[in-house]
DNA sequence: AATGAAGTCCCAATATATGGGATTTCCAAA
DNA sequence: TTTGGAAATCCCATATATTGGGACTTCATT
């Protein structure tokens, strides 16, 4: 009698593609049905989604059951409802949010890093992790050029469409790289954007280096030049990067760039525990 | 040992001092306890409760219970899990929260003008809301001084506190005025604090003159001048401020502000349909 | 005034969450 | 290394909280 028709597990509003390095599947934690679809309700609207028909349909639940739910998240202010408008992003998902970002320990260690590293390069320096199979901005501090490069805390990317995803996943080993290839970004048609082939010799010289690098390769006149943090364990678990456009990037100031990026990245890594190469 | 961590300001979801502007309470919205069992639990941890034992005796469900509701919030990346560190607010917190200040009408509509205003008074600019009985600061553009005011967005504080908060109850009555009042924070020792008759007095001033000061009642040598933002209603939905230190805040220079930070809030209304005092 | 779409409310049926307790894991002291 | 104990994880019968069909209420537009 309970409709069984679509999303047993996830109903993600984003169609992630790829979500097998996460979970074996098959196992949906149990016993929580209503807090995993409050908040499919959140990402729905987080994508965009505002009235309830539209919730609804896109997340196979019935108009009551999204109504319910919502009605209990506009409560604790988790999303705003306006009569005429439909929902939105409330306060308090702001205000946790900020908190996460605060509190994120790799971002605790690096601030006064990255601040110092934007002063003497001038340049905008920015933090990121791995989330997902997605690049996550922890962190930016901006340069004292004329522009601005463009891009937010919070935001997302795909691994290879920036010198920090490249620096988060220097230790994996080619199958993976070849997966986060296939998950490249679609609208991407930059002319310098590399083939298969040449991308993945590239990842092979950036692992040896220990330092990636972006050549404008999804934004014309963009290039950055990143590197891996690694925790007490050894594990990569953020990066670094100094970006600019390219007039500024030249590849002797790309050098010497690595290297001073390469001692912000190890004095990061040392606040949270690492030791260095050798252990 | 169930411990007992300061638990500073935020989230308790049982604990609020005054929950009464919201709804008349007595009507928990039914129908989706584990949805709001598992914000609890975003929240505990939020404030700082890391721990099992510490979660299910300060929310009083069982250990089973917190451990299935914040097994699917770290499966959602709403909260990181460490082994032998516990929970901490996760990624997808973080992501939905910046997404969340973005999207929010006001902040867009001020942007720009809020950094126009910060260039032309060479001073740390904020826009704020009201949420429930608090100010929460949506958006920050910091001065060219050689200091900082420390202050962050996501924040909240007493609507007494700051400039910024007295401007977002200008419009409401006497009653209300008092009621935040009694809402002060408690750690405020400042000697320029003002008593409860002062407090009304200068509100009445304020409300006159549709400009709220702020004159280090709070923090020694801090002084702001804020202006509430009007929606197409013509009610207050957020307030713009200048804040600075004392030395540049001589009684002339606030009264220049006054006009300057009067027309940027004036803009930002007009933005959002507000057609002026007269309607 | 009529129409229709969105939002809200109610209630019986049952799928779903609950918590007691057993079990495993892991650290720290002996 | 062994042992003790605390935290985390798992299991399952029970009862309760959630579900969804359908009816009702707004409210904007025709």
């Amino acid at each position: 009698m309970p409709k069984r028709p679509p999303a047993s597990s996830a109903a993600h509003p984003d169609a992630d593609p790829a979500r097998s390095p996460s979970r074996p599947a098959g196992a949906p934690p149990q016993g929580a049905q209503t807090l995993l679809r409050g908040l499919d309700v959140l990402e729905a609207v987080a994508a965009g989604i505002g009235d309830l028909p539209g919730l609804s349909s896109r997340l196979g639940m019935t108009r009551t059951t999204v109504h319910r739910l919502a009605t209990a998240l506009v409560d604790r202010r988790y999303l705003n409802f306006v009569p005429r408008q439909g929902y939105s992003l409330g306060p308090r998902l702001m205000e946790l949010g900020f908190r996460a970002q605060r509190d994120m320990p790799v971002r605790q260690a690096a601030s006064q890093h990255l601040k110092r590293l934007a002063e003497r390069t001038q340049d905008t320096v920015q933090l990121a992790m791995l989330d997902g199979d997605e690049v996550l901005y922890l962190d930016k501090v901006s340069g004292q050029r004329l522009f601005e490069i463009r891009s937010t805390i919070g935001d997302r990317h795909a691994v290879c469409s920036t010198g920090l995803g490249k620096a988060l996943v220097l230790d994996m080993d080619e199958a993976r790289w070849n997966a986060f290839f296939d998950l490249r970004e679609p609208g991407n048609a930059s002319p310098l954007a590399p083939t298969r082939e040449e991308w993945l010799g590239r990842m092979r010289a950036y692992a040896a280096a220990g330092v990636a690098f972006d050549l404008e390769e999804t934004e014309a006149q963009l290039r950055c030049v990143a590197v891996p943090i690694r925790d007490a364990s050894g594990a990569i678990v953020a990066a670094v990067s100094v970006s600019s456009f390219a007039q500024y990037m030249q590849p002797e100031r790309m050098q010497e760039l690595s290297s001073e990026v390469r001692r912000t990245a190890q004095a990061i890594g040392e606040a949270l525990g690492w030791r260095g190469p050798r252990s």
